[in-house]
DNA sequence: CGTGCTCTTGATGTCAGTCAAGAATCGTGG
DNA sequence: CCACGATTCTTGACTGACATCAAGAGCACG
């Protein structure tokens, strides 16, 4: 009984949530995944999670708030690789690698679970389709920043943010944290320069511009779709990468 | 006698040298790895070897020749996001996601073994090191994808090239293709734009100040590091993740 | 009710793109 | 082995997108 209450809350949780657009999970994979949820820990803002250089530290699965990847050049400049949102995974990669090339840190309050590397190897091993779904997810991150390099190489500043904010929609959509119309986001316009390789003044005059376009709202932590079609068209964005509903293994 | 001079081939392979830095291979690993180099093609200059949404394709270990991974933007503009140098993987993360998000295409004439994904779950279950090493590359690839996302995002044009050159430098040195005194290199101005986001024109210029400036030179299908060490403090270029020598884990 | 943040806007400067045209090099067939 | 066309490289002049500098306004928080 008690077992299948918690099967009923990691059921609603991001994390369950992402990984059932890739794999239809059965009852016994929930309480697995139940058992990676157990170390939970707390994160306040602006303290790294995870440092360049830091060796063997665990993987987290982001619960709820919002943190971002980034890296810091010997300039000073900083360049932010991936926003990370409830329901992703933090830091499979350096796990793997033992030692961790970029930093983490919590753009709001944090909850994550701390999964270490046995966890993970232990909870694939008891199903396999859990594994599968965890490198489903994996590889469209991984997707995604490609994609963000393709934004950085080869588009202006305007379509880079519309660009950008579709794909953040799309992302927040696969767990219940926006819908067509919009979502709440927590970005400041520095910490968006910081992602798009832009100035923080030529974001403000960016959006300033999308704004008036009639496309994109995004004012007082809230972006608001006014035309998403148009949007897309604008952006040049695709959508058969992101915006499959249901399961695609059953 | 057969399978210890096939072993004897696969050691000196680009492939092997390139997991080498990473684990200690031992004779049977090599074995199972000669079993990956069956099915060899060879692929001819510009010639898609995979393209986006394509599905179903295999993996290719790149035995010689160069490739590059790129993205066509609906405005007709490409971004190349990396370029593959001979033991690369190619598409290892589209076999997973079964279908493929960017076209490969051979820079030369290319010579690959086609791995397909029971092949690689196959080796993998009979040598586990070898799977460790594989995933080890594959991360390292990926970190370097990540590298060159921060270039585009926070570089100047400069630091950019300069930055690049001696990545594929390092990348080059790994498999025995490259030493500290340079490399012969395929790659056309062009191809630099589309990698490094610029415009043909303005990698020209950028070629010709780094060659003024005593630091790299880009003559004829070679670099040559004329000043390795100011080339690094110049493009801020972190030796640890790529400098190493000798396997990490014995 | 200051003291920071974040946002906003204008003025000015610069890095890199575009256009154009000629030189060097390569590849291919006669 | 040479001639020719096709790439690739090189350089200059001009343009434009985005950065930098500066300064004020709005807001949140102690």
């Amino acid at each position: 009984m008690v077992e299948r209450d918690t099967a009923l809350l990691i059921q609603d949780s991001p994390f369950a949530r992402k990984l059932s657009a890739f794999v239809r999970l059965a009852p016994g994979d929930l309480s697995v995944m139940s058992d990676l949820y157990r170390r939970r820990r707390r994160f306040a803002v602006g303290v790294d999670m995870i440092h360049q250089g830091q060796t063997d530290h665990a993987a987290y699965v982001l619960a709820s708030g919002w943190a971002c990847s980034y890296k810091i050049l010997p300039s000073g400049n900083r360049q932010i690789v991936d926003i990370q949102i409830p329901g992703d995974f933090l830091g499979l990669r350096s796990v793997l690698f033992r030692t961790s090339d970029h930093n983490v840190e919590p753009i709001t309050v944090v909850h994550a679970s701390e999964v270490t590397q046995r966890d993970l190897l232990s909870a694939f091993s008891e199903t396999p389709r859990l594994a599968t779904a965890v490198l489903w997810a994996a590889s469209r991150d991984e997707a995604m920043v490609v994609e963000h390099l393709v934004d950085l190489g080869r588009r202006n500043a305007t379509e880079r943010m519309a660009h950008f904010l579709l794909e953040l929609g799309a992302r927040l959509r696969l767990v219940g944290l926006a819908d067509k119309a919009g979502f709440a986001c927590p970005l400041s316009q520095y910490l968006l320069a910081d992602t798009l390789g832009l100035s923080a003044v030529h974001v403000n005059r960016v959006l300033r511009e999308l704004r008036e376009e009639g496309l994109v709202t995004f004012q007082k932590g809230h972006v608001t779709f006014d035309d998403y079609e148009a949007l897309v068209e604008f952006a040049g964005f695709d959508r058969a990468y992101l915006d499959h509903e249901g399961p695609l293994l059953t």
